[in-house]
DNA sequence: AGTGCAGTTGACTTT
DNA sequence: TAAAGTCAACTGCAC
């Protein structure tokens, strides 16, 4: 039985493998020996919205930790196994009685295991102390001071890594780091140049900072300039190699410096956006499995129709600019935020697919997969949140405004890259004897678009339509907004039309 | 140089 | 983070 009196401090490292800015790594310290362990859950790394380059990603990241602690005169203990019996197993081989670890504002997998660990500890009478690592707010019940808040967490100077951290995990068993956590395949080329860890994170926050920014305002809207120019921070934000906020202060000391204030701006205002989705899944856990607006609940049919899902996935709708797009993400592993959205509007309105029919298959496509994002994103583009208006995307339209030349779609869709720059964008308009003398038959080399855009979207905004005639509609998105709604005065809502009143008919003026 | 007209541009509204 | 429609102002051009 292990010893009661144990100084021992865990550290429960989670989706925050870095040393830098974590105080529950630095708190730890100060409180005694540290024990850093990671443990691989089987029920995490194996469901639906975890993806192979996921995978990939943190076991790089975990490895970098690894040595980056035992640079610090400590190591990390890795085991395979649900939490709590992973916990209960090194309590019992080495006792301790204090853990520390980051909040995390996840799905509802990690969520019912942090309950449960918080169970064990009461039960075993360690304490467990959670302390935030960006700008969600835990407990808090609507949106109101929400941004003064996020500001609040943004002034603290980042934390600097521990000098040196005492170590006492005696003979504890640590598994070898596996070159991924699961053994999920995605069955598709990927050849993401993203590499996790902590320097490879600073590493690209500061070619962005030092060159690569210059111009993003303008660059991230097409896929053509935003692989380069964004700044892809994202995915090393979401799996905790980098804060938030340490990349906040970066980016505000650079700004009019070798970052053009209008950059920097614009950066620093999606890091807000970026806690401001998180705190919405942090207030509303139902949103992994529940339209915001309960109203749009059977909106969409549950059950998607598969040949359609599939043509989605796969890259093969027959609109080129969204194939490529498609293509483009699987492979990466990364797309920029517009062609995301655009993803998702075509899946949503033009294939008529409810959210959770696609959402876990992009999840396992982003690298930089965050919960609170990725659920409040799916449902926007969708229209399901019911204080957003629609935002419909045309493919085409997408196409011509953000790869006017064509070249990003004859790279990702090759079979149509002897088509002109005019012709490429809309390949069923052009005549089939021109095309055959290029050698393109469609319907066999690349399909005819799966459905009419004008047509689909047509339907799409009758039903709609229907919807907002019903008052339990705009009971729920008021309901939304005074939870969930951005108190910026200056965004954009739908109103309720106006209902023709007989005392309306009849005022003269 | 002024006028009429078709076509363009931009701000704003609607869906 | 949309796109299409409306309307008025503007532009270029012929006469």
């Amino acid at each position: 039985m292990a010893s009661r009196s144990s100084d021992l401090q865990c550290v429960w490292f989670k989706r925050d493998l870095r040393i830098s800015d974590h105080r529950p790594l630095v708190e730890a310290a100060n409180a005694g020996p540290v024990l850093a362990i990671f443990i691989i859950e089987p029920a995490v790394v194996e469901a639906p919205d975890y993806g192979e380059i996921h995978g990939v990603f943190q076991a790089q990241a975990l490895r970098e930790l690894d040595a980056a602690l035992k640079k610090l005169g400590n190591r990390l203990v890795v085991r395979r196994g649900e939490a709590v019996e992973v916990l209960e197993a090194i309590r019992s081989e080495i006792g301790f009685q204090a853990l520390w670890s980051h909040e995390e504002t996840g799905n509802e997998i990690t969520y019912r295991r942090d309950r449960e660990v918080g169970i064990w500890a009461k039960n075993r009478g360690v304490v467990w102390t959670e302390i935030s690592q960006n700008g969600v707010i835990r407990g808090l019940c609507d949106r109101d001071g929400w941004a003064g808040l996020w500001r609040e967490r943004m002034k603290d100077a980042p934390l600097d890594a521990p000098i040196r951290l005492r170590e006492r995990s005696g003979q504890l068993v640590s598994e070898e780091i596996p070159n991924k956590l699961s053994n999920r395949e995605e069955g598709w080329v990927t050849e993401t140049d993203m590499v996790g860890g902590e320097i490879e994170g600073r590493a690209v926050l500061d070619s962005f900072i030092e060159g690569r920014g210059k111009g993003y305002r303008k660059k991230m809207s097409s896929p053509v300039t935003a692989y380069d120019h964004c700044s892809r921070l994202s995915p090393y934000f979401s799996w905790g190699c980098l804060s938030i906020r340490s990349a906040v202060a970066r980016v505000r000391e650079a700004m009019g410096k070798s970052l053009p204030r209008a950059d920097g701006n614009s950066f620093l205002s999606r890091c807000h956006w970026h806690c401001h989705f998180m705190q919405k899944l942090e207030a509303e856990p139902e949103i992994e499995h529940h339209c915001f607006n309960r109203a749009c609940e059977n909106l969409r049919p549950r059950n998607p129709d598969p040949e359609r899902l599939e043509a989605w996935c796969s890259g093969q709708t027959g609109y080129p600019f969204l194939d490529a797009c498609m293509r483009s993400l699987r492979t990466r592993g990364w797309i920029n935020f517009r062609m995301r959205a655009m993803l998702v509007s075509f899946a949503a309105y033009d294939l008529w697919l409810d959210w959770r029919s696609f959402k876990d298959f992009l999840a396992r496509q982003f690298i930089d997969y965050e919960p609170g994002i990725h659920f409040s994103q799916v449902q926007m583009q969708s229209g399901v949140t019911g204080i957003n208006t629609l935002r419909i995307y045309s493919p085409v339209k997408q196409g011509r405004d953000q790869d006017p030349s064509g070249g990003f779609i004859r790279r990702w869709v090759p079979e149509l890259s002897s088509l002109s720059e005019d012709q490429i964008h809309e390949p069923w308009l052009v005549q089939s004897g021109e095309l055959k003398s290029l050698d393109i038959v469609l319907g066999r080399h690349y399909p005819r678009p799966i459905v009419d855009h004008q047509t689909a979207v047509k339907k799409a905004r009758l039903a709609f339509s229907e919807l907002r005639n019903m008052d339990e509609f705009w009971e729920e998105a008021a309901r939304v907004n005074r939870r969930h709604g951005s108190r910026r005065p200056t965004e954009k809502r739908p109103k309720r039309r106006k209902k023709e009143s007989a005392q309306q008919e009849f005022t003269l003026q």
